[in-house]
DNA sequence: CCGGTGTTGTATAACGATGTAAAACACATC
DNA sequence: GATGTGTTTTACATCGTTATACAACACCGG
């Protein structure tokens, strides 16, 4: 089938292993040798068989990455994110979606994959604390995204309060006075959507504003379509926001359309902040203030911390880690007027 | 690390090829030590290691599957279906994308991932005829979609003119005079969207119904805000349409909150069919007329095919498949009213 | 009892890479 | 020239599986 090294130590007249060792870039290797072989890979374009290359090193050179579901932008570009970063460090990455359940969820952290792959990158939504401390298998788990848990895992969220005060202090700041939060869920105080919330409210009662539940929106899911909803029962609950502040930014695509097609315009008459700086944002007729969670940054992280874990050998130990990316908020015409 | 034959054969005293053969159920065992094999293999847990029979084969065991983009639930949900067959045959997927663009597209079929992959289903967009044919991997490649080419490679995809023709006759069927099209692109006679927009205008020069540029409204995507805006230029033309026919549910999504923003009623005003059966069209608050590629059959189709040419040993060869899987217009809502 | 035929099990060699240990070589020091 | 020290290269075993070839055994008909 393909050239293995065996041909091309053949060809170049050396041992098999002198050719790994000039493919693995092995130190002592004379420069003549390490030309010599490195001219007949070229020649033969020689490739390296994973597969044969994971037999003897005992891993597979697989992690897994479980999100909630593909069809959301946000979820999707981090995927990217991570294909591209664990890619660049010779890791392959199997993309799977839970759809948010928990008994798929529970599936993905006991081990479905099993012996496919080395580690695997989580993103719950409705897994519970007991399910992660019945876990068995022991392949490292990272988990991602804002759910607390208490249990010993590597977690990677930016800090969604601090997050969520930049948005709304950014409001305040540009004068507004009646801003409401869009996307809150009801119950499920550990939830992401709660952390927002309370960012929200911390800024509002420090700043003297109303956080009555007048002016917070309930949504079931986290859809355009949700937004818009949401969007419209506010409107005609007959209160009469100046900002919102949005859980996410389909939600607050979804609520601008309900502003627009209503007559109000954005950000004169209300101004609108989204969260996650998806690519839609950025398109939009009105393009969309967002709080950004730096998704590289947490690619890199969630990436890094299961391969730090695949790197420990035998039986040591290392603290889980709790690592909170970066973020920032980035202004544009949805609350500025101008991008 | 785990468990290996060589375990099971020493617990069960027999040798390793013998446990091999139990797990690979090859007829010349007998029951006795068939089932005390098995014994062993249950009572260690014994689970094979596919790297190691990979290595063995010659093969990866996985297959790419590339498709435009993530975000749009169509591809989702195609995706899912591959990934579920393939699995079911052993098979392990790897999910791409490709955005839609001819240099990610010529990446993919030039084998980026080859010596990882045993072979590749494609869903190409701007890919040229040119390029395949140019084309120098030999590992097997299946194209997915309705776009056309000249080259030897199996081809699945729905017959899109029938299709569209079903949906224009439901429309016709119930009455309707003046169906428009949203959805068509400019230019590129070999696309898509041109074989829907075909089987709309055949079946509406047959019912003597217009055909004219008027009715006919083109996007720059396949988003639900490209059918908003559509939707919204076609009735500023001053075109008084009683049905649309879309491209695609997202489109016909983004129409339906058109009209309803204008005051227009689905579908006693103007009745929406849209085409890909996306779970969304389900939910929506005016449920879906969709043309249903039967996404399963597609999935199937594209695996079988591939799986097929991986099968053929050495130099055997078989002529390109043509696949047209079935589709089925289900009525919903936005054309009869109830669901 | 022989040879033929068919079944059941085993020993051994691959697949393509890397780790280990040691051989081969270079060079300096005494 | 013997010894030591460090570099470069090699032979071989190994990861866990399956393929090949053959040995061992049973059964049958003559």
């Amino acid at each position: 089938m393909g050239i293995s090294l065996k041909d091309v130590a053949l060809r170049a007249g050396v041992s098999v292993k002198t050719v790994s060792n000039v493919v693995n870039e092995y130190r002592h290797v004379t420069p003549q040798t390490r030309q010599r072989v490195q001219r007949v890979i070229d020649e033969l374009g020689y490739r390296p068989n994973l597969t044969a290359r994971h037999l003897r090193k005992g891993r597979t050179g697989m992690i897994a990455l479980a999100l909630p579901e593909l069809g959301n932008p946000y979820f999707a570009e981090l995927a990217d994110a991570v294909i591209e970063y664990a890619g660049a460090l010779d890791y392959i990455v199997l993309l799977d979606h839970t759809n948010g359940r928990r008994d798929q969820e529970v599936l993905f952290a006991q081990g479905f994959r099993a012996r496919v792959i080395d580690g695997l990158i989580l993103s719950p939504i409705e897994l519970e604390n007991e399910d992660l401390l019945a876990r068995e298998s022991d392949a490292p788990l990272v988990l991602l995204g804002e759910r607390q848990y208490d249990a010993p895992y590597d977690h990677i969220a930016i800090d969604n309060v601090a997050a969520a005060r930049t948005a709304a202090a950014h409001l305040i700041e540009l004068g507004r006075r009646r801003i409401a939060f869009l996307g809150a869920r009801h119950g499920q105080a550990r939830q992401t959507a709660h952390l927002r919330l309370q960012g929200w409210r911390e800024v509002m009662a420090e700043a003297g504003r109303p956080t009555g539940e007048e002016y917070v929106a309930a949504t079931d899911g986290y859809t355009r379509e949700d937004g818009a909803q949401a969007m419209a029962r506010l409107l005609d609950s007959g209160v009469r926001p100046d900002a919102v502040f949005c859980y996410n930014d389909l939600i607050a695509i979804g609520a601008m359309r309900t502003l627009t097609t209503r007559g109000l315009r954005v950000p004169e008459d209300v101004a609108v902040v989204g969260f996650d700086d998806i690519e839609d944002g950025r398109y939009c007729a009105t393009t969309l203030t967002t709080v950004a969670p730096h998704k590289r940054a947490i690619a890199r992280a969630a990436t890094d911390a299961l391969l730090e874990r695949l790197a420990l050998t035998g039986g040591q130990e290392i603290e889980p880690r709790r690592v909170q990316p970066g973020f920032a908020l980035i202004p544009r015409e949805s609350t500025t007027g101008r991008s």
